[in-house]
DNA sequence: TGCTCCCAATGAATTGATTTTATAGAATGG
DNA sequence: CCATTCTATAAAATCAATTCATTGGGAGCA
C-alpha cells in the first residue's frame, strides 16, 4: 500500500471512472488501472466492480475508501503542521542556563520573547555552567547560556560559542558604606572588609578567591551562604560587602538599596555571558528568533 | 510522501539509528538514509539532527512522528477491516426481491442467516420481478429473487440466473369445501367456483387468467383484492377459492386453516423462484454464504 | 443485428526511482 | 591518537511505474 495508490483509488472512487481520474491525476488511464490493480492484488480484495462501461465500489472498496480519505487528510495536516514549524509560528525551544543567568538575565528576555512569539513553547533547565555544556552536547537542550573565563573560543569540538557581553563582577556595598560614594574600587581597598561569599565550589566563590589571591589581599570571609539572594539581603542589612555579578544586583542598585562599584585592576581575564550550541544541530526558525532576541538585548 | 518512507522514518525514530532501522526493515543503511533524505527534501524540514555518532529527532521530526504513527496505524486497521470482509465475518448484502417472495420465502431464510452471520448487514428492496431485475442490472442490489415463467435461461446478457425450485401455484380452499378432501384438482374443476383474485396487472393475476383461459374454463372472479393476505382471510372465511403460490399459504395449510390442492393438467410452463445476479459483479464472501444458505433451503 | 463509441485491461518498451555495493567522512570512546 | 561506529555519497544494478499502442467487451443507436 502506498499513498500514491490510495490517492489514485480515492480519485477513481470519487469520479467513478479510471479515465477521468487519470486526467485529474495527470496520468494515463493504464497507469491508474495498474495502481488499482496493485492495490487489489496486495489487499486480496476487489475494490471496484467493472460493470461494462461503468464501475462501482465494492464493499471492500467502500471500507477502504473511508480509511484512505482519513489517511490522506492526515498527510495534508502533517504537511501543514510542518509548515507552521518552518515559519516559526509554533515550536519549542529547550534552553539550558547557568543558575545566575537563569535568575537574573533570562526572565525579562523570556517575557518579551513570549509576547512576540506566543506560539513557541519554552523550556528551561538550570545547572552549573559545566552541566549546561553537557546538556547542549547531548542535545537535551537546543542552546545553553553559560559564563566563561575569558573570551570564549569561537568553536571547540562540535560546540559553537557567541558572547553576549561581559559578565562583570562588581563590589556590592550598602548605601551607607564608606566606599559607597566611589564609582570604582580596587581589590586592595577590600582589605579588612567583612566579606560575604557563596559556598565553596561555586563558580562565583572560586572566581572571588582568585581575584583576592592574585591581588595579594587577605580578605576575611565572615559569612558563607548558598544563595545570591541571601547575600544581597545581608549586604543591604550592613553585615558586610560582597563580590557579585552586576546583573544580579541591577534591581537593587536601581532602587538605591545597594551600590555597585566597578572593580579596577583585576588581574584575571574578563568573564563572558556566552550562548552555546552544537554546530551540527539544526537551527530552527524559533531558535533563530530567540538568538536574535538575545543579541539585541 | 510515501508510506514506505514514513515506515522507514518511524523505524529510524524508534531505534534512533539509521543502521539499526535498516536491519529491521531488511534494507541497507544507504537505502534508509535516502528515504529519510527524500522525506526531508520534500517536506523542506530536517527530521533528524545528525550528532556525529548518534541522531536525534528535531522538532519537525517529532511533529511528523505523531502523524506518521497515526497514519501507519490506520493502514493496519484498513487491512484488518478488509480481512474481516474477505473472511465474511462482516459485510453487507443488498437483496432485491419480488414482493411475494419477500413476504413468504425470505423471512425464515433471513432469520436463520442472521443468526449464523450476525456481523453481516442485510438490506432488502422489494418490487415487481421486472423492477428487481433492473435493480440487479444497475448494481443497486447484489442479488435479486424473482419469479420467472418457465425454466430460467442460465445466462442472458450480464445476468446469471439460478433456479431455487418451482414456484408452484395451488388452489386454496377452506377446510369445509367440497374439494377439500382431494389432494389434487384439475383446472376444469374450478368451473362455477367463486374465485378470489389479485388486482389486474399483477403477475399472479396474469398467470391465473392464463391458466384458466388455456384450459377453457370461464371462472367468475367474484372479488378482486390487492393483497394476498386479504385473499387468504377471505378464503378462510368461505367466501371463495383462489389460485395462490404454495409458499404463501404454507402456514395456514400447516395449521389446518386452509387446504392446498395441487393443480394438474396445467398447460403453462412451471414458474420458478430464481436468484439473479450480474455476472461481472464480484461475489463477496457474505454473498456466497447467503447463496449457499438459499440453495440449502 | 450490426455498427460505432467508450471504457478498462493488457503487452512491450521506456523512463524513472530505489536499492545495493563500495567507499568516504566525521565523531566518539578508549 | 587510533580504532570503531556511525551517516553520507557515487556509481551500477535492480526493480517499479509510466507511457504508447492495442485489444476486448459492453452500451447506445439505427
Amino acid at each position: 500500500m502506498e499513498l500514491r495508490q490510495l490517492e489514485a483509488f480515492v480519485t477513481v472512487a470519487r469520479r467513478t471512472s479510471f479515465t477521468r481520474a487519470a486526467g485529474e491525476l495527470h496520468l494515463t488511464q493504464p497507469a491508474v488501472t495498474r495502481q488499482i490493480a496493485a492495490l487489489e492484488a496486495e489487499l486480496g480484495a476487489l475494490l471496484f466492480d467493472r460493470l461494462g462501461k461503468s464501475i462501482q465500489l465494492t464493499g471492500a472498496g467502500e471500507t477502504l475508501l473511508g480509511y484512505a480519505e482519513h489517511i490522506l487528510r492526515l498527510t495534508d495536516e502533517a504537511q501543514d503542521a510542518l509548515e507552521e514549524l518552518a515559519a516559526g509560528r509554533v515550536g519549542r525551544i529547550a534552553i539550558g542556563a547557568a543558575s545566575t543567568l537563569a535568575t537574573y538575565v533570562l526572565p525579562p528576555l523570556l517575557t518579551q520573547f513570549r509576547q512576540e512569539h506566543p506560539g513557541i513553547e519554552l523550556s528551561l533547565r538550570t545547572g552549573l555552567s559545566a552541566r549546561v555544556r553537557e546538556l547542549v552536547l547531548s542535545g537535551v537542550v537546543d542552546i545553553g547560556l553559560v559564563t566563561t573565563e575569558g573570551e570564549p573560543a569561537e568553536q571547540e569540538g562540535v560546540l559553537v560559542s557567541e558572547s553576549l557581553g561581559v559578565y562583570e563582577t562588581v563590589l556590592a556595598v550598602p548605601p551607607g558604606h564608606k566606599l559607597a560614594t566611589q564609582a570604582t574600587a580596587t581589590v586592595t581597598e577590600l582589605t579588612g572588609e567583612p566579606l560575604l561569599a557563596m559556598t565553596a565550589g561555586t563558580n562565583l566563590r572560586t572566581y572571588a578567591e582568585h581575584v583576592l589571591a592574585d591581588a595579594g589581599v587577605a580578605a576575611s570571609v565572615t559569612m558563607e551562604l548558598d544563595s545570591v539572594e541571601a547575600i544581597k539581603r545581608m549586604v543591604e542589612a550592613g553585615l558586610g560587602v560582597s563580590l557579585l555579578p552586576r546583573v544580579a544586583i541591577a534591581t537593587e542598585v536601581a532602587a538605591g538599596r545597594l551600590v555597585a562599584l566597578t572593580l579596577t585592576g583585576i588581574p584575571l581575564p574578563e568573564r563572558h555571558i556566552v550562548v552555546l550550541r552544537r554546530r551540527d544541530k539544526h537551527q530552527t526558525a524559533p531558535l533563530l528568533a530567540f538568538l536574535q532576541a538575545t543579541s539585541n538585548q
